[in-house]
This record gives C-alpha cells, sequence and structure tokens, in this order.
DNA sequence: ATGTCGATACTTTATCGA
C-alpha cells in the first residue's frame, strides 16, 4: 500500500498537476493540504474519474485537507480533539482495510506559527499539543495508524538549507522542535527517515527568492508511523520532480510503501 | 535583493497568508 501526501496549495489551482501526478504515481492514499477550498467546491468528480474515494474537510480560502483512496473509507472524522471553538480545517482522519488489515490515516496540516511573537504562535504549539493527546488515545489501541502531511516543522539541521536563517523561525525554533520530539517520543516513527538516511532532501522549496533554482529547501512534510504501521514499512521516496513542472506546488509529494 | 503565488473583495489593485 502506497501512501502519500502533497500540500497542494490550492486544489482548483493545481488539478492538472494532481491529476498527472494520481495517474503517474497510483498512490492508494493521498493526503492534501492546503486545498483552499470549501467542499462544495472541491473537484470530486475528476478525482472520483481516477478510481478514487473522496473526503474533504474543507474551509474558504484558506487551510482545507482531503483524502484520496482507492478503498473505500470505513470512518471519517474531521474533528482533533481539544479545542471545540477552532474553526481551521487542518485534520482529516479515515481507516481503510485490505480485508485483512485496517490502517487509519490523518491527513494532517499543521499550523505555520509565523511570525512568532503573535497569537498564531501559540496556536501553533496548542494545535500540536492537541495533535500529541490525540496519538496517545491512538496509540492505546495498538494499531496501525499513519498520521501524514505538512507539519510544518524542521526536524534537525540536515532538513533545511541553512540551520542559521532559520534558527528563530516558527518551524525550527526550540519550542517547535521539543514538541514535535515529544509527539514523536510518543512511539512514532518517521517513515522517510527510516527509509532515507541523506541529509537535504526536501519537500518544500519557497516560491521566492529564487529557492527552488538553488535548492533552498526544506523538509517539513513527514509521515509518522505508529509501531504496527513501522512493522511493515519498506520504502520512501520525494516526488521532487513535480516542483519543475509548469504551476508547481511550492510543496512537493512524499510517500511510503507498506507491505500491507 | 520584498526576487512568488493563490484567494478574496464594495476587484481590475490591495490585502492576507504562506
Amino acid at each position: 500500500m502506497k501512501i502519500a501526501t502533497w500540500n497542494v496549495n490550492s486544489i482548483r489551482a493545481r488539478l492538472d498537476n494532481v491529476v498527472a501526478w494520481l495517474k503517474e504515481t497510483s498512490p492508494d492514499i493521498a493526503c492534501l493540504q492546503e486545498i483552499k477550498a470549501i467542499e462544495e467546491n472541491f473537484p470530486r468528480q475528476a478525482l472520483e474519474d481516477l478510481g478514487y474515494n473522496v473526503a474533504v474537510h474543507g474551509q474558504k480560502s484558506y487551510n482545507g485537507v482531503a483524502m484520496l483512496s482507492k478503498l473505500p473509507f470505513e470512518d471519517v472524522n474531521s474533528r482533533l480533539p481539544g479545542n471545540d471553538s477552532d474553526e481551521q480545517a487542518r485534520f482529516l482522519q479515515a481507516t481503510v482495510s485490505t480485508g485483512k488489515k485496517a490502517v487509519t490515516i490523518a491527513s494532517i496540516y499543521a499550523p505555520n506559527g509565523n511570525p512568532v511573537n503573535s497569537d498564531k504562535y501559540p496556536y501553533k504549539l496548542d494545535w500540536m499539543k492537541r495533535l500529541r493527546a490525540h496519538v496517545k488515545d491512538l496509540l492505546k489501541l495498538e494499531e496501525s495508524f499513519v498520521l501524514a502531511g505538512d507539519f510544518n516543522v524542521i526536524p534537525s539541521e540536515d532538513d533545511v538549507y541553512d540551520p542559521e536563517a532559520w534558527r528563530e523561525d516558527a518551524l525550527f525554533r526550540q519550542e517547535t522542535l521539543q514538541s514535535y520530539r515529544a509527539l514523536l517520543n510518543l512511539g512514532l516513527t518517521d517513515g522517510f527517515r527510516a527509509c532515507e538516511q541523506a541529509a537535504h532532501r526536501y519537500t518544500f522549496w519557497d516560491y521566492q527568492a529564487g529557492a527552488w533554482r538553488k535548492d533552498h529547501g526544506l523538509r517539513i512534510d513527514h509521515l509518522l508511523l505508529s509501531p504496527q504501521a513501522a512493522d511493515m514499512l519498506e520504502s520512501a521516496g520525494i516526488d521532487k520532480y513535480m516542483r519543475g513542472r509548469e504551476k508547481a506546488s511550492d510543496h512537493v509529494p512524499i510517500w511510503i510503501e507498506l507491505d500491507i
């Protein structure tokens, strides 16, 4: 089972790229972030025509997450517990089953958090804390699950072109790394890192300042696996070439394969 | 080098978010 995640930066602006990528790489599950659309404006039919079931948690203009699956969804939940007044669409969880085994997948769009002296940074930290609490509950089930998405966290100096330039940024400052480490330390595995140790393998290059041309990238999109999912991990990769396409997103797809 | 996108609105340019 191939599980991919991609921050598409508007599904309507990116539909041609997304359709081409799905045809070329054929993931079983695709988690999408920053769809920037409410559900009724999501191009559901074009993706269903490729054989995918579609689940959407939309929002006007900003955020929004979705999931595509060749297998039917068994249950879908778009509520990250812990703050009933949070109206930002950043979480969508679904379970699929192959018949013998079930796997739960979440499409995650964690807050960016910049600027750090605004209320956006405490919101980021609180959202990550809520995610940790949810993961704690999921782990109690001792089942396979994968959190896939844009975590807006640079895990280490190997995951950024210039660590010093990013040291105080919301994606890399100490409190953020501490929060992300606490999430991993619950018992999750970074699927890409478990398979690929090479430094400077990025998933995001800013549109600005010639970042793509200069390979000024970040690895901020991740697939985090429960122990039961990690036992089935076979391979991982980044579809870097998608950043060079016409009308590219600033992020590229990243994926894992599970032996299930 | 503030060098780019995408969505939105009392639009045709400014604002926000990333």
